[in-house]
This record gives structure tokens, sequence and C-alpha cells, in this order.
DNA sequence: CTGAAAGCGCTTACAG
DNA sequence: CTGAAAGCGCTTACAG
């Protein structure tokens, strides 16, 4: 034992100070099986004037659940995404304390499914959260095949898998349809991974959009896997040599690389060409002229995953797919 | 127990399957006590081939360890610090689950030690490691207390706390010295709350920077505290009617708000003013003109702090202070 | 309503 | 070098 630290009062300390046995404290405390009103109170009482804590590890052991919940966080992310996970995680953390849970960070690439695999093995969780979904995606295979309880915050394609996500299908389709109903249909899309779910719902949107007002998208004004600076500069080259009045990025990541190149090429934004992002983070707070986007409330997410993840791990069904509204947000630049 | 779960095999299971103790298993294992070369092989084979991984919590309960660390994450973040704590974790991470060790997250108020308080009372973690610093800080107060290995990023005034930091007070004086030398001392300081341990270092760097240059900075055109929008478009309000040539700002976030309102104004930066940030986020990645700003690594800060933890939980003595370095990146707002 | 005892899956002094 | 046994601090069937 270290120095200054002190002898952490026990079970069986309360037990013999109040001359019952560790059963009936343990019962006291939980409120499982019979127990007199009386001697609840009088532990009770002992517990919070001497303030015991049980030790949860014992607790973990005996009952095989930790009281932690894994969240799996992208290591490859963009800063962009960051508020987004950020928000998500003090959504989730809000329900998970009150219910006196814990999380447990990992920190994961794409295909990396060690870490977690790590922390499943180690028994350190009761169930998991993912943070962002894959079209492909091996940490849902994963936790599906060692039947671990689990929620998703993204759509997810598997069969059984409980997911939270924000309805960006109806949201991309219901930006679209404003822009092709009050300016013009010459619109370039640009997006990140084809491999994310989210882009992929997007995209959808996007087209339905088209489709509802009885147009095609043109192939070659949509561009994906944008994912580096390179990359968006090409397709905003590409672009300038065709003849379109807005460009819809799915990402505001995209959206602030897209304003600076029009910005050094003199391209005014919205005399000559609208802009309008997917996604309305504080990234673009400052920028002149502010941003037409849509908006999503990544706590709300946040919190609704941890509930049904919690329900989860009770042992109750829940509902398989939960969809949140968003907000479209129109500003300056698609004025 | 739930469908589809699997009997988790035990170290008996393997004791028994080898007709050894669970004792040699045990040591096998962990390279404590005497043990045979050749016992040691078997068992180690037997475990790779069956795929066995020994129970944490019994672990834990075993040794009163639980190879879990806390980082304390503030839950009132402004956008600006995100990637910096981001990616300080992501170096936390990675080093920790080098040693298998595991992340647990405690979002928490500047003032509340609530969450922190629960997580050490419930034993959940063998250390702490605080991601922000205050002038007045409970949670090192707290954990000085009662005695917890942590070790803060960021510098801090108490006495005996194992600290990681990047040099503040250095990058702050060289900047300021740059701008002094070059070009004016006509400079305005603006800054976030001023119970940040890195507002006073920072400030401190700024007036000793004028001191060596053998002059005095002007009270009134230092403003700190600036926690809003509101605040920020004060005082830039207020400098515009002085005679000011520089902008300094300590943070990107107020950065991005000085940058735009400066634009609104139709003041030019870098021809009317200049403008400088003691950051080098990401936020002003796609600034135009780009801003010249102090450069950190969050990463290698994290990196470090989590190394002198493990040493701490391992019982070793460290260092108290550790100072890492930092970059001056002159851009084309100072040009 | 209450308690003695076994058990959760490990570690580790102690004995051999 | 190896093992039987006690112990970490809880929970919970079982018996009363």
């Amino acid at each position: 034992m270290k120095e200054g630290e002190i002898k952490n009062i026990t079970i069986s300390d309360v037990a013999d100070a109040l001359g019952v046995s560790k059963t009936t404290v343990s019962r006291a405390m939980s409120g499982k099986g019979r127990i007199s009103e009386d001697t609840k109170q009088k532990v009770q009482a002992y517990i919070t004037a001497h303030d015991y804590k049980p030790n949860v590890i014992a607790k973990s052991l005996a009952q095989s659940k930790t009281f932690n919940i894994c969240v799996v966080m992208p290591g490859d992310y963009v800063l962009v995404d960051l508020p987004f996970f950020q928000e998500a995680i003090v959504g989730i953390q809000a329900i998970a304390g009150m219910m006196e849970y814990d999380i447990l960070l990992c920190v994961s690439q794409e295909n990396d499914v060690a870490g977690l695999e790590r922390i499943i093995s180690n028994h350190k969780v009761d169930g998991v959260i993912l943070l962002r979904t894959f079209v492909e995606d091996i940490q849902v295979q994963h936790l599906l095949e060692r039947g671990i309880p689990f929620v998703t915050v993204g759509s997810s394609n598997y069969k059984g898998v409980t997911q939270v996500d924000h309805d960006h299908f109806s949201a991309c389709k219901e930006l679209t349809s404003i822009i092709l109903m009050r300016y013009t249909n010459r619109i370039a899309l640009l997006g990140g991974s084809a491999n994310f779910m989210v882009t992929q719902s997007r995209l959808k949107g996007f087209c339905q959009a088209f489709k509802q007002a009885e147009q095609e998208p043109e192939k070659d004004l949509i561009f994906l896997n944008l994912e580096n600076k390179a990359y968006i500069e090409r397709a905003v080259e590409e672009l300038m040599k065709k003849q379109i009045d807005c460009i819809l990025c799915m990402d505001d990541a995209i959206c602030s690389q897209v304003l600076r190149i029009l910005r050094q090429k003199h391209i005014r934004v919205p005399q000559d060409i609208k802009v309008a992002s997917f996604y309305n983070s504080t990234i673009l707070e400052n920028s002149i002229p502010s941003v037409t986007s849509l908006s999503f409330d990544a706590r709300e997410l946040g919190m609704t995953a941890c509930k049904l993840l919690l329900n989860k791990i009770e042992g109750n069904r829940v509902k398989e797919r939960t969809l949140l509204s968003y907000e479209v947000v129109l500003k300056e630049s698609t004025k």
C-alpha cells in the first residue's frame, strides 16, 4: 500500500459495525430480495454517514457486469467530424453517468478491430457504441459474431443491428429539392469516402430529389471519395470547366476547402455560384458569406444511442432503427 | 446467460487441461516466481492455441489494479480546443494501448469533481490525466488530497504535481519579440479565461518580450476573459479607437472571430493591421490570408503524459515538470 | 426477513 | 520448480 492511502471500507466492515450479515447489507443497497424497511434504513444511514462506496470491481466479478460501455471513435477523423463526435460523446456520457455507467474509449482505424477486440476479450465492457458506420463494416461483423450488445451511431446495412441515425436521406433530398426549385439544376455534388454509410444516404437523397422533380442528376457532376485537399482541388478545377450554378458539399471540411478555392479564383459566392453544405458545424461559423447547410443534433443522437444500448444490456428488446430529424438552415451562400 | 454467448475459458480450464495447478498457469503468464522454461512453454502454447484471455476483472480484484486510466476532458470546450484534446487523447491511447491499459473518459465542467470523484471512489482507474489546468484547480486539489497518481497536461502551480506542458511562456515571448523587432510595439493582446493556466503563461511571455526590449506593454491593449462572441466584438471595437498595428490572439477561436470582424469592417490583413495566433490549429487552415501562429504537437504531449502516469502507477519517481518545445510559423497575416 | 456459505476468476504468501 | 489454500470484495441460491 502506498503512503497516504487510506484502507478502504468494505461491505464486511459495514456488516460488522451494524451487527448484520454482508448479505443484508448487499440487499439493503441493491433492493433485491426481501428486507425490512427498518434494517434497510439503518444500513443506508450508516453508508451515507461513513461514505461507503462498494467496490465496483468486486461487484463486476460477482455479477459478470462491468458498468462500462465502450465508445469506438475513429482515429482517422478529419477536423470537421470532431465537434460531431465530441457532442455525441457528451450525450452518451450524460445518459451513461445517470445510470452509473462509465465510458471506455477505443480509438480505432476504419479496418482495425484489434483494439476493440482486446477490450471485449478482457471483459472490460458490457456493450459497445460505434460512432461511425461503413458500407463494408468489419467492426459490426465482429460484434455481431461475438454476440456483444451494441448500437451504431449511423446507419448500417447489416441484419439485426440496432442503429440510430439522422435522416440524411430526407435531409439531402429536401435541401436538393429547394435548390432545384428555386434556382437551378446545374448542381455539383462533392462528397467523402463512398464507404461511409452516411455518404451513401446523402447520395441517395440527392438523386431522389432529382427523380421527384422528374430530372436526372448528371453523373459527371458527382465527385466522391474526396479524401484530401488535392482531390478537392482537382474536382473544383473540373467543375470550373463545366457550366454549374451550385456546389453541394457533403461536409463542412470539403465546403471549407471549396470556399477557399473559389475565393482564390475570385469567384463570388453566392453571386457567381451558390454553395451549400450538408453539415452545420462550427467550422463554418465565421465564414463570409455564411453557409446554407443542414443541422443535426449530435448530442441527442448520442443520448438516444446510449439509452438503447443500456436497454439492450438489461436484456430488453429495442427498436432496430431510430431516425432523428434535422433542420435546413438557409443562409447567405444560396441567396 | 444470453443466447449465443460462449462460456469463457478460465484459468482452471487451462490448468485442468494441462494437468498443472492454477498457480503454475498464472506464473507462466506473468513471469513472476520461479518456473521451468519447459512448463512455461507448454502453458503459453496452450494459451495461444485456445486463445485464452485472462479475465481482467478478476485480475483487477486480486491485484487491486484496474489497468484503466481516467482521462478528464473539459465539457465546456470551445471548438478550437477540440483538435488539441483529440490529438492528446490519441497520443495517450497509443501509449496506454501498448501497455494494455484502457482509457476511461470523464467529461467534466471546470468546477465539477463529481464525475471524477465517482470514478475514483468506484476504483475504476489506477490513475488520472487532466487535460486542462486552472489557476485555482479543484480537480488537482482533490486528486492531491486523495493521493491518486495523476498527471496534468498543462502547467499547475500546486506543489508536487507531475505536469507536462508546451513552453507557452517562451513561445509567446518569441513570437511577441519577432513582432516587436520587425514591425511595431502597438500590439494588442486578446485572450480567453484568466483562470486557465495557459492564459497566464502566455501573458507572462508577452510581457517578458516587452521587458526584454526595454519597453512596457500597454495595459489597455490587453483584453482577457473574452469567452464569447460579444466580448470579442467589443474588444475589437475598443481597439479600433486606438492606434494599433497588430493583434495577437491567444487562440484560434478568438482569431477566427477577429478575422471575420476585420473583414466585415473592410480592414485588410496584413496591410492595415497584422494578426497572429498562439495556436496553429486546423481551424484556420483555410483562412485567407494564412495566419502566423505557434504550433504545438498535442499528440506528443499526450504520449509523454501517459508515459509519466504509467511510471507513477508502477511506483516510480518521475520528473515533476516536463516542457515540450514549439514552433513559430510565420505566414501571410504578418507579412 | 436474515444469514452462512459458495462462487465470480484471478494472485500470491507459504510450504514443500 | 510446483501446488493447496486463502484472499480480493462483492452477489446470490439455499436454508431457516
